[in-house]
DNA sequence: AGAATTGCCTGACTAAAGTCAGATAAATGG
DNA sequence: CCATTTATCTGACTTTAGTCAGGCAATTCT
């Protein structure tokens, strides 16, 4: 173990929790415990439920109930019944809960300024950059990939935001329902597979694969949200489908695209796809690239 | 406050305790309460003496010792005697503890692995490099910048690698006891100060102050160290500098530069020095700056 | 040498954090 | 409708973290 990236990241966390440690600390400016202190802050000004709250917390119900207690006696929430189901309970701020939410968000703004003012303009910018990056890249680690069902809600939106998506690139636009494609959009066969990407819940990307015969397989509607591009999450999208092929017996994947989609070609061929003659009649598809899944990758 | 820079921290804190403060539950993964793991990793192959050690952890001193007995009596440390000082005591692993810090060191690095794992190559870069880059400059906001006695050892040993560097930097040397800078090498004058730029204790800079006549001062000695450049902190020293002549009632300060330190009279402009006429017989010196300090900064 | 200081220790204590076993009421499944 | 599950709560605990007051021995100051 003397991978230097190992060691940056070690060296970072070290770094980052001496300082922010100070971060957390102004979470006990206000003479109240950090667990109650934390809860308040994630209630948020809307409320939300105890469920959530827990979770999002990673609180015991007993604990949790406990703390709730205390922030109510002294007269920052109240807890009120959830309409539809009246077992479940949510907690909501109080004015002067709000005011008190406040006044850590203040302190918390004052410590970063802080931290910033020592700094000269040109390395406050470095500084801010440089968090953001790591920001976004730690959240692309976070992201996971899952078999979810082709029918859900999130499946549809993502499967919608493609569409959109080819009808802005395409010349002269893109219809799911016309040129050859119509025969692709309907149900998945039978062992399809519906994959979905997702970044703290939200899903930020999709890709399906669809049993061609036996022995071969086509991946389809590879997406990613704009937002979250240049993190490498398609190929991991690419290489979770072909594990699904893999698993599902298919030693050959295969998948036609656009030529305005320049991204998605590459990453074809840097994933070890060839290219290779016309295998349908998707009047969309100007390229069609294959790849044998039985070399190791 | 809606500071976009302010935000960004923050975001960058919520980001990181979310992701790595899994990474310090690492210490938690061997039954062992945080606290005592925390110790016996601090204690490291070498051995402390606990003085450093409580200082290290911020730990009161009682707490200290009960932490100590508990990984005592676990056969992981044993505290012995230091042979100067019979008061001071030295705490050290057995062997069992090494391998137990070796154990949290494998966890450690388990956790850093998992965390850039799920990342492609190139993002594996960038984050190393973004997360580098945040660790230098939480370092750089860190310094702390304070008058100390100008004969101390950090003292004389920032001024000692000033001098070599000068000795390396100009055309035909630098001898301290020759030229003109002789007269000015000895003990600063009565209301004298010296800066010492710390960075977690350690001294990564100076700069001093002496007093010419009744309204003027000059600044000497500015250094910093070689590892920590770049981060804006000869910015600050010299204007901590300032605010030192402003409070000693000068009006105005001078100092003199080298040829060979081009960065020197970038930063000396920058910060509003104009060049003037040799107030000098040092004959290192090519260029003599000068600031009103009565301008507001 | 005697007084003060330093470095570490023990005992006695408190607050916060967290766990676990039920209890209760509402919702759900057959 | 009854059994089961779900969402939350209460009470009784334990552990961890941390503070404070004093005590003892070695060292330093004068």
């Amino acid at each position: 173990m003397e991978d230097p990236h190992i060691d940056q990241v070690r060296r970072f966390n070290r770094a980052v929790t001496l300082r922010t440690g100070a971060l957390d600390d102004s979470y006990l400016g206000r003479g109240r415990p950090l667990g109650q202190a934390r809860l308040l802050f994630e209630i948020g000004p809307d409320g939300i439920d105890i469920g959530s709250l827990r979770e999002l917390l990673g609180l015991d119900s007993g604990y949790a109930s406990r703390l709730l207690r205390a922030l109510e006696r002294a007269g920052l929430v109240v807890v009120e019944q959830d309409g539809k189901d009246r077992r479940r309970r949510i907690a909501k701020l109080t004015e002067t809960g709000l005011a008190e939410r406040q006044a850590y968000d203040a302190l918390s703004d004052d410590l970063a300024a802080t931290l910033l003012d020592t700094l000269g303009e040109r390395q406050r910018d470095r500084l801010v950059t440089a968090m953001a990056e790591v920001e976004t890249l730690l959240g692309a680690a976070s992201v996971t990939i899952a078999v979810e069902p082709e029918d859900s809600e999130d499946a549809k939106w993502c499967v919608a935001a493609y569409f959109a998506e080819l009808d802005r690139r395409f010349e002269g636009g893109f219809d799911p329902g016309s040129g050859g494609y119509a025969g692709n959009s309907g149900k998945m066969q039978d062992d399809g597979v519906f994959l979905i990407a997702r970044l703290h819940g939200r899903a930020v990307g999709c890709g399906a694969l669809r049993r061609l015969d036996a022995t071969a397989g086509e991946i389809k509607r590879m997406w990613v949200a704009p937002d979250v591009r240049g993190l490498g999450l398609s190929r991991r999208l690419l290489e979770a489908l072909e594990a699904e092929a893999r698993r599902a017996g298919m030693t050959r994947v295969v998948l036609d695209t656009n030529r305005s989609l320049a991204e998605a070609q590459a990453l074809y061929r840097k994933a070890g796809y060839r290219e290779t003659e016309r295998y349908n009649d998707n009047s969309y598809a100007d390229f069609w690239f294959e790849k044998d899944l039985r070399t190791p990758p």
